[in-house]
DNA sequence: GCGACAG
DNA sequence: ATCTTGTCGC
């Protein structure tokens, strides 16, 4: 387990943040199919909280894209840097998320994430935001609606509806990745074309509504943060609860 | 102005 | 995100 900085020159407040992603959106490539679907490594990414303490902790985990055995997973623990605002999630998650990642000693080929990517009220999303910032293909996979509707979609695994923006553009789609599930809102976020997002979504859903990355980092990034609650000071290294670095 | 609002 | 037991269903 690794202590998580803060990057430089991250914002302070809402303006900030929303400058930021005005300023980084045009650095999103769009023009890539990305990582084919059960070749290479799939990294899930998740982050749990502790708000009473202002704890953090982030897991990535690295599948076998083919069989979905786990490869290796870090994770990192340390302070909320930048409270919760719908539409900028990114803030909050990614000096964690970006910790576990850079913890990590083998290549995460693609990067699935919890929340969306385009389909985000100024196209920058958590996954476009860590695409860019680490050069990693990336995709959102949500678990709720946000700011796109969507129409009905049909019943069985692999059937969707586009998420559209005011324009008619398609930021992303609702899947259902099981038959009789709410469906999941899968958003391109870096590198990777809407088409294989969904593609890889659906592979990594063999059995439940959510990728077994999500799952697999939700489970270990809970995990961190509890032992980081028992086992407080690691002498030798660094105190998360304190803030001591 | 009011409500909605990823995690 | 997080607070939380039992319970319906395969």
């Amino acid at each position: 387990m690794t202590i998580i900085e803060v990057p430089e020159g991250w914002p302070a407040d809402e303006r900030e943040a929303r400058a930021v992603q005005d300023a980084l959106r045009a650095r999103v490539s769009l023009d890539e199919a990305g990582p084919r679907p059960g070749v290479g490594a799939v990294t899930g990414v998740d982050v749990a909280y502790d708000d009473d303490r202002g704890l953090v902790a982030a897991a990535a985990v690295v599948l076998d894209a083919e069989t979905l055995a786990v490869v290796e997973e870090a994770t990192a623990v340390g302070r909320v840097a930048f409270p919760y605002v719908p539409g900028l999630l990114a803030f909050r998650e990614l000096p964690a998320v970006l910790a576990a990642l850079g913890a990590l000693r083998s290549a995460p080929g693609l990067v699935v994430c919890d929340g969306y990517g385009l389909a985000h009220p100024r196209r920058f999303g958590l996954a476009a935001h860590l695409g860019v910032l680490t050069g990693l293909p990336a995709i959102g996979v949500a678990k709720n609606p946000f700011v796109h509707a969507h129409g009905e979609l049909g019943p069985r695994r692999g059937d969707t509806a586009p998420l559209r923006a005011d324009d008619g553009t398609e930021l992303g789609r609702a899947l259902r990745t099981q038959q009789g599930v709410k469906p999941v809102y899968v958003s391109v976020g870096h590198r990777v074309s809407l088409d294989n997002a969904c593609a890889h979504t659906l592979r990594l859903a063999p059995r439940y509504r959510l990728p077994e990355t999500t799952r697999l980092a939700d489970r270990r990034c809970r995990d961190a943060l509890t032992a980081a609650l028992t086992r407080p000071a690691d002498p030798g290294s660094a105190d998360p609860v304190r803030g001591v670095v």
